[in-house]
DNA sequence: ATGGATGGTGATAAAATTATCACTAAGTGA
DNA sequence: TCACTTAGTGATAATTTTATCACCATCCAT
């Protein structure tokens, strides 16, 4: 993680989400993970693009910011668990909301883009 | 704008929607639009924080987007209107519910991230 | 002892996003 | 002409986020 330099406004509901959710791959995650893939090498798996290291960080900021909680079983092999904590849980609604909002406008987005692309718009 | 190097996931919902709204004020200019606040100045005066070639940056992309129309209106002084498409009043509905999710917890956040600033987590 | 499976970290590079600053343009009224 | 308002752009810097690569540790089986 780095030093963050310009502060969160805690009183706007939307930076605060962003903080902790706002990012390239944390809904992936959540999503993953409340379709029961909870070990990192099967989210890894799962989680198309991603990277080992990558998943690493962004499961232990979602553990510190309290969305996630980590179990490791003393297994043979080792095994370790992220589960939804009640907060995480508490997301799953806006993540299916945003996956199915997502997914509607997908072939709008891919004409529009296409379309900009060739006009040289960008 | 830059010349994206890893391409959308078409087929992920999550993907397309961090493309179209996944930034840090996204959101906040929906919202504030979505209130009545439609011109440029008085976006960035309502804003906490966004400057104005920020402003207009994110407002071209959401018009690119197509969740954004200008209008132009010959007056005086020079009147603008960005106004949400259909598609832009669709996502109202998850903006809200962003928002009331991360007011909800945003003493949590702070909490958390106060206590472990003083214990070095990070 | 060696190698495979799993989970994890440090350092650094690359990419992407946001911020800053200085500027243009149109129109209008003093 | 000059100042003022509004909207907008170009160049560049600073910040933040993601990606890449090489590495460590544990436990076990061969």
């Amino acid at each position: 993680m780095y030093q963050r330099k310009i502060p969160i406004d805690y009183d706007c509901g939307l930076s605060v989400a962003m903080e902790v959710v706002g990012s390239k791959w944390k809904f992936c995650i959540l999503d993953e993970i409340s379709k029961g893939i909870k070990r990192p090498k099967d989210l890894v798996n799962a989680i198309n693009g991603i990277t080992k290291r990558v998943l690493q960080k962004q499961l232990r900021e979602l553990e510190l910011h309290g969305l996630l909680e980590k179990t490791i079983y003393t297994e043979i092999p080792l095994r370790v668990e992220y589960n939804l904590t009640v907060s995480g849980k508490s997301l799953l609604p806006l993540v299916s909301a945003i996956d199915q909002w997502g997914m509607g406008f997908s072939s709008r987005l891919k004409t529009i883009l296409e379309t900009e692309a060739t006009m040289n718009y960008l």
